[in-house]
DNA sequence: CAATTAATCTGGAATAATTCTAATCTATTG
DNA sequence: CAATAGATTAGAATTATTCCAGATTAATTG
């Protein structure tokens, strides 16, 4: 996948610049920027990290004036994540959350409120993992880290 | 809850042995023990810790010849994870695994085949556990080892 | 043990999150 | 700028789960 490589002129590199590295990031990772994910991108990845669920993202991208059908949110989400620049974190039944941080951490669930909140992997350890079952090789350990009102 | 104390005579006592523990098991968590009910604790109960999500056990029930809707499957799950006797495990978005062992220990997820796989907390160590945050208490922690087919 | 009561069970409808589909649109390429 | 491969869309379909209102059954009482 993504075999396609792009080499771009030096006045291609140009005119991208007022669209920040935005652009850039989704052609490299083998994906037209189309005005919505394009939209998206600038959303997710523009600031701080986050945690968005589907419908969370297609509301804010509406509440910006955005137009983007919630397949296509869900569509974006996925490539995204295909392409190493998000991951799927499964702490609920029945809801997806997707982080846009992808280095090695690790998360806080506040069960009372549905928030995610990550753990830098420095400040956990897990030490000693188990062997991977015969013909298995590890591809991620998730610790989560659940929550709530101290009584 | 479960406040109404039954005490048993010892004709009830021995009238029960055939029913193994299920029945008082039931009624220790205050959960009327009905054909149902009796019926799905046996299979999750007797023998090994298992895994099942509530389409499966269903599906086991019926081709143990216990009808059962599924409805009542689902009520059930939930009523012994409510009085401990399992306890739900999310891996997968849109599906919920209810695990038998409901003591300290963590789980492998094959990726490939969607099962699940205890690990026992002495084959792994989570150390250092960040403070929770302000105001909250931690519930549990959860560690998902998630395995494929080594390539 | 029959009657009463309250809990439980049930099938089907309702909901929620997500995926699929077929038609329409658009970015890229020559 | 025309052709086309890829993307978007609205709405239907799917999947897992919950809700509901009526029928059933376990427990209690006399």
């Amino acid at each position: 996948m993504n075999s396609k490589v792009h080499y771009m002129s030096a006045m291609e590199v140009v005119s991208q610049r007022p669209f920040s590295g935005t652009i850039a990031r989704l052609k490299s990772a083998g994906l037209r920027p189309t005005r919505q994910r394009i939209a998206l991108a600038k959303l997710l990845f523009e600031g701080e990290n986050r945690h968005v669920t589907a419908e969370e993202l297609h509301e804010e991208a509406r509440t910006a004036g955005v137009s983007v059908s919630l397949a296509t949110v869900y569509n974006a989400l996925h490539q995204f994540t295909e392409a190493g620049m998000m991951r799927e974190v499964v702490v609920e039944a029945g809801r997806s959350y997707f982080d846009t941080n992808t280095g090695d951490h690790h998360h806080f669930f506040h069960e009372d409120s549905g928030r995610l909140e990550d753990i830098p992997s420095e400040d956990i350890e897990v030490a000693a993992l188990p062997e991977a079952p015969p013909g298995t090789a590890v591809r991620r350990v998730d610790v989560i880290v659940r929550v709530g009102a101290a009584r």
